[in-house]
DNA sequence: GCAGCTACCTAGGTATACTAAGTAGCTGCG
DNA sequence: CGCAGCTACTTAGTATACCTAGGTAGCTGC
């Protein structure tokens, strides 16, 4: 698929896996990227620091996630660890409900599309 | 929902549902509209003018569409009757193809989260 | 000494959708 | 007759999301 489309598809929903990978357990941008890459890749396409930086402090400003800093065992440096704020996981429910939603009225214009190769 | 979220979802989207309205029958701009807003207005928002022919524009530019002119019976006018090429019918299949995939992802990602309330 | 890994940051570019306006002729109501 | 409302297409400007392509910095292993 021409990754153009590819790119477009991931708008808004991208944000939601973040918010999804944030809800399940505690973790840091490092982590989130590798796992995005492990699950995704094939579909998605690698992501890359560059597209989930941004997303998180988006997210931060939001105040759906909440951040704590410590000190990183790898480097010396340090990890921002991500949770989700209650308004986060209010915020996530509403957007897979909608997202649940948007597949079934997606789904309805393809299925009425007369193309036979489309049936399942 | 936030209407920026609805808005960035339909990203992508947006096009293949033009392409499977246009597949499914020769139809025109006007057209198109109002039965994008018959069937998705209360997911999707009201589809606007502004949105739409810009679309058709660009699927007829990348020779994914062919229009047709012909006078309008209503208004004296003319109306721009489009209907599939061959490689937009490949395109669309592909397309289609892509989707499924991309929200067999993306619902792995949510069931994988671990708030109770997203399980069905 | 250098490659490769962890870990984070950012400026600039591109594509898509929305806002808000405009053109133009027909129909129907009072 | 005037005007609202419908059909039907057009376009300039704005906002936003994601990607490209770089950068900083320290650790480990060859």
């Amino acid at each position: 698929m021409d990754s153009k489309y590819v790119q477009q598809f991931k708008k808004g929903s991208l944000e939601m896996m973040l918010l999804c990978l944030v809800a399940r357990k505690e973790t840091y941008g490092y982590e989130i990227i590798t796992e995005l890459n492990d699950k995704g890749a094939a579909i998605l396409g690698y992501a890359k620091e560059g597209t989930v930086y941004p997303i998180l402090y988006r997210l931060q400003d939001a105040e759906l996630i909440k951040c704590r800093i410590a000190p990183a065992v790898a480097n010396g440096g340090f990890k921002k660890y991500y949770s989700l704020t209650e308004k986060g996981q209010k915020t996530l429910l509403e957007l897979i409900a909608f997202w649940r939603d948007y597949t079934v009225c997606v789904n309805s214009f393809i299925d009425e599309c007369a193309l036979p190769e489309v049936a399942i």
